[in-house]
DNA sequence: TTTTGATGCAATTTCAAAATTTTGTATGCT
DNA sequence: AGCATACAAAATTTTGAAATTGCATCAAAA
């Protein structure tokens, strides 16, 4: 006899990566409070394992944890921004130098593979002239490029500190008014990015993400 | 009526503390199962708070997690420690060159202060032939020194991914047979790095940093 | 009118036990 | 004798409730 688990309810795996989805496409406000008990409620599970998710993701960095005063959404801020912002751009150039450097064939196919999903997104939204209903499909294929480009760097350590910025980065990013403007200027960027990890140019290719990472300072 | 807690038991915080001490001077072997049963009866608290401790190191890289299989101290590998090393070399050159780039009469101040105790310490290892009655004064002012180095980057992700990197280091170092020779031959490199840095001559810097982190790798 | 203190409420944190899963061992079958 | 299966023991995970802590509202005094 099989014990038929309720359709609605999730387990913590589950729960994890939806509150991590919601946190980064911006569904929380910046600072706002995410009590257990109305999370609880809402995933139908105890207290307990929401306060371990939200553990996790304290340290990943998408909440904010107050001894006592519990957990609240990240709140944003113009040094962090920056913070966020060149700390990615050094992950990511000393990604990309190692991956041109133990990178062989079958990276460079990945690469072109990831780069011609996200033109061909990117392209779309050009047409279009909206983004919202891409929106995930983008996100999702930019983040496959940049993992792609430092995924022959062999540093485990460097990926994983490369995603969690990532996503932090990401957090504050969908949190602005207009997005498009952001969009459809990168298609030129990311190609730029791909033709100099292909040539194996150590130094364009740096100057190029850094062009591409930089300009989403706010200044 | 004031309410006085029990000596020995121990807060949330303070069992963190004391587990990651733990953790980081190989008070438990590589690989070794962290029973929360036993913990619980050692810190006189709940499961759940052991759990709670236990997830918190396991994002912090000392502890090792599996779903439904507990927790373990990490365990170490050949490839685990040349990343780390390389990932440290990479966080602490760049931390000084921003340091080198920002830091003012202050940082100066402190970095010579934090060398200072540091070779004090280092010395009386040399005179006295051994180093296991100073070996927690010395990991102390050897944090202090590397910490002080990178302190003026005005990067907080830097600085807190730093510190992240530099304990599971030391998780791993320390677990080593002999660490006499480790120590005594770090005098000269860390006044090589001092030096540099307060000579604000950041490819020198980068390169006594270099070697000074290099060596520790498994051959 | 402003500040200070008390009281009630809400949220967080801890606890102890039940439920689920894994692990180790012994027994039966090939 | 070797392998697989089933049972028993141990450990992990979840649960629901109790206890502690923080927050806000309101009253009283300066």
């Amino acid at each position: 006899m099989a014990k038929i688990t309720t359709a609605t309810k999730l387990d913590t795996p589950a729960i994890y990566d939806d509150l991590h989805r919601k946190l980064v496409t911006a569904q929380f406000n910046h600072g706002e409070k995410l009590k257990s008990e109305e999370l609880r409620q809402i995933y139908g599970c105890s207290a307990n394992t929401i306060r371990e998710v939200l553990f996790r993701l304290s340290t990943a960095g998408l909440v904010a944890f107050e001894e006592q005063r519990g957990f609240r959404a990240r709140r944003t801020s113009r040094e962090r921004q920056h913070d966020l912002t060149q700390f990615r751009i050094l992950l990511e150039q000393e990604g990309a130098s190692l991956s041109m450097q133990h990178g062989d064939i079958e990276w460079e196919a990945r690469l072109s593979a990831a780069h011609h999903k996200l033109s061909h997104i990117e392209g779309e939204v050009r047409r279009s002239g909206t983004v919202q209903h891409v929106l995930p499909l983008w996100s999702n294929a930019e983040w496959e490029f940049h993992d792609t480009l430092i995924s022959a760097c062999r540093s485990p350590l460097l990926r994983e500190t490369y995603k969690m910025i990532y996503d932090q980065f990401r957090q504050q990013l969908v949190s602005r008014e207009s997005n498009y403007g952001y969009f459809v200027d990168n298609v030129e960027e990311h190609r730029a990015i791909l033709e100099a990890a292909l040539a194996r140019d150590e130094a364009l290719c740096r100057q190029h993400i850094h062009d591409h990472l930089a300009r989403n300072m706010i200044s």
